[in-house]
DNA sequence: CGCCATAAATGAATGGCGTTCGTTTATTAT
DNA sequence: ATAATAAACGAACGCCATTCATTTATGGCG
């Protein structure tokens, strides 16, 4: 096939189907991708760089669908919004948090959302030194939440006699809502301590 | 090379190897690993199964090292040393980290270890329907940490202008210490929290 | 209006990876 | 002594990400 009237493949094309392809369960790859955009995987390589290339916008379209790009207000609700965003975009999405993971960030809407969120830390009176650890708290916080999700359904499987582990796994309880629950409580435990770090510090 | 007088191969020569092998730096591999080991590939499946098989090994050999099995003492101990348990373990060989995260954990001394866990927390007095959510968000805590020290220097890499966020990536502090420190905080948080959660479900 | 650089597809080829299988041979058990 | 098993090997397979030369339609410029 030449090249056609209307191109094929777009960024955003290309990053849709991605999603699509690992929400649907199965597993990321870029042959899948080509075959699923009807298109020879070397085709891709016109549009994008490379696997990550294709992860990373993924990040970028699914920040732009979640996160707060210029989020206004005081510094505790700009984290909240924030981080509720990520829960969101990993529980409407929890395949792709694997290959987000561990992965340099450059997509430039998403580095907007942690540039916002740094900035209200610093404004609400954080000290320079402090906030980029503060933000990989809440960055850690919600990613291992996102992990959860993705997680297979038995994360731990015991293979002799256990004292309550065995017992409680029979019994569990699998819902979303509790898992948001327990991100809620979470949320609310950091921000008390965060606030009560702030009067301490702002009292000095 | 025929059957040779002493094996060359045991689960733990493998696991060792596997782990110096990402320790190195390098990235984790069958063909690699088996480089290292002097060996050809083939000869890891008669030690092994595949690829997973060979990182749960990793998991059950350092959990030996670093994990407490039957820990002891109140439950908020035995949650604290568990998680400094992680802690080391991820500090000491972060490379790790993405290889363990999203598996099923099936070796019996790990699995031990969360049984430990479980056990003094139901001891504790928290509900049945409630300590594997509490374990989930223990081990969240203790996985986000350990990724983050597994992730690359940069983290963020903004391509334009930023508000605050480029700024402070400048005098960014790269220190071990700094990440225990905010971990140990995030530690007392969650036990306070948990402190107090009990008490309030004691007293109905 | 015609020309040409560019964009966007293709097919073929490459190298690496995890894995399987049949073969060989030393060790262990009967 | 003999049979069964354990543990190495080499060869081969299928999958995957990537590269490159090739083809052809499109859009801008003289």
């Amino acid at each position: 096939m030449p090249r056609p009237r209307i191109p094929l493949l777009s960024e955003d094309r290309i990053a849709d189907a991605a999603i699509e392809l690992v929400d649907s369960g199965d597993p990321f790859g870029v042959n899948a991708l080509a075959r699923r955009l009807g298109v020879t995987p070397s085709s891709l390589y016109n549009h994008v760089d490379g696997r990550d290339g294709i992860i990373e916008l993924m990040r970028g379209r699914l920040g732009r669908r979640y996160l707060p790009e210029l989020p206004e207000g005081a510094w505790d609700e700009v984290v909240a919004e924030t981080l509720r965003g990520m829960r969101r975009l990993y529980a409407g999405h929890p395949a792709v948090v694997p290959l987000l993971v561990g992965k340099t960030i450059t997509d430039p809407s998403v580095i907007a959302s942690y540039d916002g969120l740094t900035t209200a830390l610093i404004d609400g009176g954080f000290p320079d030194d402090e906030v980029l650890a503060v933000v990989a708290v809440l960055d850690s916080f919600a990613l291992g939440f996102g992990l959860d999700l993705a997680s297979p359904d038995d994360i731990w499987q015991p293979q002799g006699e256990t004292r309550t582990l065995g017992r409680l796994l029979g019994s569990a309880e699998r819902g979303s809502t509790r898992s948001e629950r327990a991100f809620e409580l979470g949320l609310e435990l950091l921000l008390e301590s965060l606030r009560l770090r702030l009067a301490r510090i702002s009292a000095r």
